[in-house]
DNA sequence: AATGAATGAGCGTTCATTCAT
DNA sequence: CATGAATGAACGCTCATTCAT
């Protein structure tokens, strides 16, 4: 005989809200597999079976957490990038650089979780490829422009993304190679060598 | 009245390295929270029992595993490093990009399974920093005797090693840039831009 | 802003049928454990909470069911036997069996799952008892008016009440001994038999 | 960390009698669905584990109660039958329904449970048709031997099968019509008029 | 050394029931 | 009257680990 003790209504998006909040922080610390579900209602503050009116499964959680993610880093790239002179290159590539790493030194754990630790069902590293087109077409836009010489954008961008994904990590995952500072100015002088630009030209 | 049909006990090397066997090819095909202990001593063909005999617990395999896939690794890049002429630095820095990538190219789920699927208790990436080590003394060495200018040698080998990690791993990921072999020259060419060699040169 | 598509009020008579009508075709289709609430009210399209304005578990739908499935056998079952003539003892018996196997022919699966797949709490077979008494009250005239011997009237009742119920089921559940008009003819010989008349007789 | 406080052997046929034994009296106690797993675990002295060490699902047990029922009580009827004389039909169809008859009034509540409130996945009654096939043989074999005149056997087994369960299944429910001697005479009155023959004969 | 029956804590999921709106 | 979000006890099933043989 379930009684209700605090049956307290809230938005279908507010609770939702609150119990990826709560799925968050305990797949990060614990690993998606380490975490029940009761623990996340249990950090959301509602009853266990509140969880499964709003997500089907545990799996589903993270899913939603995937794609609130990618869409947060997205719009932070996009909008860096954008915020460059339309043909100052080597400005728009640093930018993307410089975004996206705070990005990820925001939430390289996060992006860890959801793409590596418990990868997609489909391919891996949606995430990855939605944020290395974005690169990609920038490098290829650049040679196109004569910024720089590459030959395989697509090449480059992987590679690029996946040097700033893990220097990120390393300084992440507190054993900093300096503070954030020095690590974006060392980023950017590596990914502009990468491209074939000079580092210390302005 | 049970009949030995095979011999019931083996030495204990051996043993341990069937058990290590079945578990590898269980963990990459299922993952490690995917396999359960009894799928291992099937596949090793011992009863489940027998695993306690070798590892105290699940995840001591994995660690085991590890520590195979470390050790094996890193042979393979010293020994082609030590291949090349003391002080030919280009030559050595390409030796290790390509002797690392054939590694992971050989083994990059294994690598993925062990060092990021199911990160090491302690520290984020114990084979990366060996190898990242490694690869760290080989660009202090080089930037020492002259072959280019590097300030922040470990920021570069974390750099390099994470954007060869991902390259390898796309083509691994079934999207292949091209072939191994023009994996390998675009890879060398990016490896030599990163610390400022130009790639055209010999 | 809800809009009042429908009228959302409707008289409890017919709100309380309506879910009834959901609760049986369900339950004959999946069940009583194997259908919810929730499924009941979708089929009744109602709102959850309605369906404990109109009763106090799931447990009282099917008692509900119980009572409207027996008071209509009981009353067709009355009207066959008084459309008799008082005296013709054959004819009424012929009446009871008739009727009461047309009665189960058309809802079979329904007195199977009301009185036997999810027998009352109380005492087993009250729909029986009722039929069963009235039967009874029939054999017991007809010996008392000289149609027939029969001793205990009791056992013959359920003796009869328990064959007529399984030839029907089993006509019902699809593995037909001839259609309904020559089940009825046979019925109808093997009734007048096991009271001790020839059934060829007119 | 599970500790086995108890980890008793036991031949598996033995454990698994155990585990039948209590989940008969269970599922006859309280129904189905109404008994869990643990419950039938905790009859039989066993840990909550071991069911599935001998079972794949709840529903197995039921269909191993299932086969074990059909079996005994096939097997009684055989016997009783083939205890009369070959040309006896008066004396086989009696044998038949007493020792139906006993076999019911010992497990009247088993045979409901294993087949009419959970009934098989397949068909229903599958026990019901092995018996009745019996039945329905000895029916034709009689008629064929001129004992008696039935056009109709399968009709006429399904007929006595359910008239025999229902009144053996009245007397089990608690309202007895007589002791089992007057229940077994009043029963084989019935059958014999039912196959046209007269009762009061020897 | 090897076995495999036994253990039991734990997990994901379901769903009858309640009640604030 | 009607709604449907919220509750939480309960259940079937899994599996890492133990230990008597």
């Amino acid at each position: 005989m379930p009684i209700a003790l605090r049956p307290r209504t809230k938005p279908p998006a507010e609770r939702r809200d609150e119990l990826m909040n709560a799925a968050e922080r305990l797949f990060l610390a614990r690993g998606f597999e380490g975490t029940t579900v009761e623990e996340i209602t249990t950090g959301a503050e509602v009853a266990k079976g509140t969880f499964y009116l709003h997500f089907a499964t545990k799996g589903d959680v993270l899913e939603a957490l995937r794609e609130r993610f990618v869409q947060g880093l997205l719009d932070a790239v996009t909008a860096a990038v954008a915020g460059q002179p339309r043909d100052d290159w080597r400005g728009r590539l640093a930018a993307w650089a410089r975004a996206c790493a705070i990005g990820y030194l925001d939430a390289a754990s996060l992006h860890h979780l959801v793409f590596v630790a418990v990868p997609p069902p489909s391919r891996e590293g949606m995430a990855r490829n939605v944020l290395v087109d974005h690169l990609d077409d920038l490098i290829a836009a650049g040679a196109h422009g004569g910024a720089w010489t590459i030959e395989e954008s697509g090449f480059t961008a992987v590679f690029l993304f996946n040097a700033l994904h893990g220097v990120v990590n390393q300084a992440a995952a507190g054993e900093p190679t300096g503070d954030r500072g020095s690590l974006l100015r060392a980023l950017e002088a590596h990914v502009f060598r990468a491209v074939g630009l000079r580092p210390e030209a302005g």
